[in-house]
DNA sequence: TCTGGGGTCCTAGGACCC
DNA sequence: TCTGGGGTCCTAGGACCC
């Protein structure tokens, strides 16, 4: 058996790097991505770092943007989850296995390739500058934690290493668990560096040498593997063909206060069916759902108020209407007047595959017509794009609806919005 | 006016059964 | 003169990730 490698391939600054792609005149220009609703910052680019904190809020900062010259843009998911398909395609097509990890983040099993690893990756991270315009960096270790490490060594001394660090060799491999503080490590959040600092566990290399068995019952079994693959052991596989969830949210801040009830029964009939989609895109049914509402949460001149609430569906089900029921009924009795409410959110659960539950006598089962029905619905959607065959009490246009004032096209998967470009 | 959205896994504790 | 304890299922909450 040859020794397990794997590789992280990770996009620098993904949401920036889609936009600039379509943007070459910003190619000098910092620029960031705003959340949802154009809320704070949630990707920069490299040069936009050093000026614009993650996660500030944009009222507060346009005037500084302004300033630095940093243009903000409306989060696009079309775009980017479209140019992130073409990224992973290219790591399909190079690597023998690949774990699409997120939207910007993939893992590959290079096991067995010893020499030729390093070398292949520079290759790939060439291959997917040239054909999506998309910089990479390439990670590569003998555990998925480990080889996240290199990732974020990659990206740290880019210019040295040409964005591909490899620290299978365990000499290399310590030197850079000694040189990392212990933060920095996959699967140590804040709290867990609060913890662990208390003991004196400072770096990745402290993290590593600290008993296995203390860790496990001092936190969690989580954190005893983590430091297990920090070690070289591997404790994680490489995932490649992912699990369906267990659960499916839609859940989305409003554009403004919502104070009436029907406009939020609006807003969470959107949500439903949008999870429905999901459901269906995974060959899953559900058997409850949750529907909450909250006030907003931080400004402490609005009266707060959050409740949710669980909603029982008559069978096993993927029927977009018989979800948006459950769903106008539940947010029906949450509600409460003389509340400015923020947020509304629709959760799947008790999910099972499609024929893998077993019936009973007394359970009713979707009928045959609804399956056909929706996988109508779906083709319709994916060939023509979401939203074009809707149920009928969806507004195509509501006034509800997410704020992106910074919104670029979609220049990938809108006919209309494509580049044009003429000679002269 | 203004603070993302979508997930996972683990653990503790209660209910219930034998 | 005694008031168990283990197993299982479910739920809520915490912590983390991108």
């Amino acid at each position: 058996m040859a020794e397990p490698a794997f590789a992280l391939i990770d996009c620098n600054s993904f949401y920036a790097s889609c936009e600039r792609v379509f943007r070459p005149d910003l190619l000098r220009t910092p620029i960031v991505v705003l959340s949802n609703n154009d809320g704070c910052v949630i990707a920069r680019s490299a040069d936009a770092k050093p000026f614009v904190k993650m996660g500030a809020l944009f009222h507060e900062i346009r005037n500084d943007l302004k300033r630095h010259g940093i243009v903000a843009f409306s989060s696009n998911y079309a775009l980017y989850g479209d140019m992130s398909e073409r990224v992973m395609a290219i790591l399909e097509s190079r690597f023998p296995a690949v774990e699409v990890y997120s939207i910007d983040e993939a893992f590959a099993d290079v096991s067995g390739l010893t020499e030729q690893a390093e070398p292949l990756a520079r290759s790939v991270r060439a291959e997917v500058q040239q054909k999506t315009g998309i910089p990479v960096g390439i990670g590569i270790a003998g555990t998925k934690t480990l080889a996240k490490l290199a990732n974020h060594a990659a990206k740290r001394w880019q210019a040295q290493t040409g964005g591909v660090v490899d620290i299978r060799d365990p000499s290399r491999r310590d030197k850079l668990l000694k040189a990392l503080p212990v933060a920095e490590v996959w699967g140590i959040g804040r709290r867990m560096q609060a913890h662990l600092e208390a003991m004196q566990v400072k770096s990745a290399w402290d993290l590593a040498q600290t008993d296995a068995w203390t860790l496990r019952k001092r936190f969690s079994v989580v954190v005893e593997k983590t430091s297990r693959e920090l070690r070289g052991i591997p404790c994680l596989d490489l995932e490649d063909c992912a699990p369906p969830k267990q659960e499916i949210c839609s859940s989305r801040s409003f554009g403004k206060r919502l104070r009436e009830l029907p406009p939020i029964q609006e807003a969470v009939a959107a949500y439903a069916t949008r999870a429905a989609e999901k459901l269906r895109n995974q060959h899953s049914v559900c058997q409850q759902i949750r529907v909450s509402l909250r006030t907003g949460l931080f400004n402490p001149d609005e009266a707060k108020y959050a409740n949710g609430i669980l909603c029982q569906l008559p069978y096993p089900t993927d029927d977009t209407r018989l979800i948006i029921q459950a769903a106008q009924d539940g947010i029906a009795r949450l509600y409460r007047p003389g509340f400015a409410y923020a947020k509304a959110q629709v959760l799947l659960l008790g999910l099972c595959q499609r024929n893998e539950y077993t019936t009973d006598l007394f359970t009713p089962e979707q009928p045959i017509r609804v399956d056909q029905l929706m996988s109508v619905l779906d083709q319709i959607n994916g060939k023509w794009g979401r939203g074009t065959l809707r149920p009928a009490r969806l507004k195509a246009d509501p006034d509800w609806g997410m704020r992106r004032e910074m919104l670029s096209p979609a220049y990938t998967t809108k006919l209309g919005e494509l580049w044009t470009v003429s000679a002269s």
